[in-house]
DNA sequence: CATTAATGTTATAAAAATATAACATGTCAA
DNA sequence: TTGACATGTTATATTTTTATAACATTAATG
């Protein structure tokens, strides 16, 4: 288990396999269309990317004759929404918060007075 | 900024700093106490995980005497959340959604009779 | 102030990720 | 069927990450 989200951040934690995530969103595409997009790279690069992503359950392949169409499969993302960043993100809302509410101490200092000048 | 994504992803794609993480969520803790959770690892080893929690900003260290105390800052990870893993688990919803009104017509197939026997 | 405890620094070995090259396979289309 | 095209495979160089060891620094405490 543990293992899937290893995967998963480490397929995510490289700008160009996001990149090629954004490609695919709205629909698939070959590698070859991919590459020609990504033309600062070699081709087995992003064949190497792609081989990351497909690992990590966000890139399904369907091969058509002589092409390879490559498929976003978003769900993965969705555990790690569920087991990770959706309670961390809570957490960061939560910090928000207790700021906001320094903040509002900091504005109307005589309710504090006590306990500042010990 | 994609520096920003890239540090915060690789942060995320190790089991122990994740695990670290989780152990910091509930309140700060020193080094060594999270050397003493995770005993399978050389201090050494914890302090470099430490090290790249940080330099992705999840990891905030306060100093106090000889102690050095690490918290969690979940902020970054409300940014991935937003940026990342928001939109592409609104995609997986879309895709399961896609999935159930196929469902619907495999349960139901003289509705769709006309489009499937071209 | 000397000792111990907690942490920091530098160096290094081992493993994994990244990028590329060279060659191989399968398939479309004239 | 043959030549070109899209992709696949294997090998390898480079860089980065992970894990440790050895030594250094800083602060609490008797």
């Amino acid at each position: 288990m543990e293992d899937k989200f290893d995967a998963l951040f480490k397929a995510l934690g490289h700008r160009v396999r996001r990149q090629i995530l954004d490609l695919i969103k709205d629909g698939p595409k070959t590698t070859g269309a991919l590459c020609e997009t990504l033309t600062e790279l070699d081709r087995c690069t992003v064949m190497q990317h792609l081989s990351v992503l497909e690992k990590a359950g966000l890139v399904v392949v369907e091969r058509r004759g002589r092409e390879r169409w490559n498929h976003l499969d978003a769900l993965p993302i969705h555990d790690v929404q569920k087991r990770w960043i959706g309670p961390y993100a809570a957490h960061a809302v939560g910090m928000l918060e207790e700021l906001e509410a320094l903040a509002k101490i900091d504005a109307s200092p005589q309710e504090t007075a006590e306990k500042s000048n010990a």
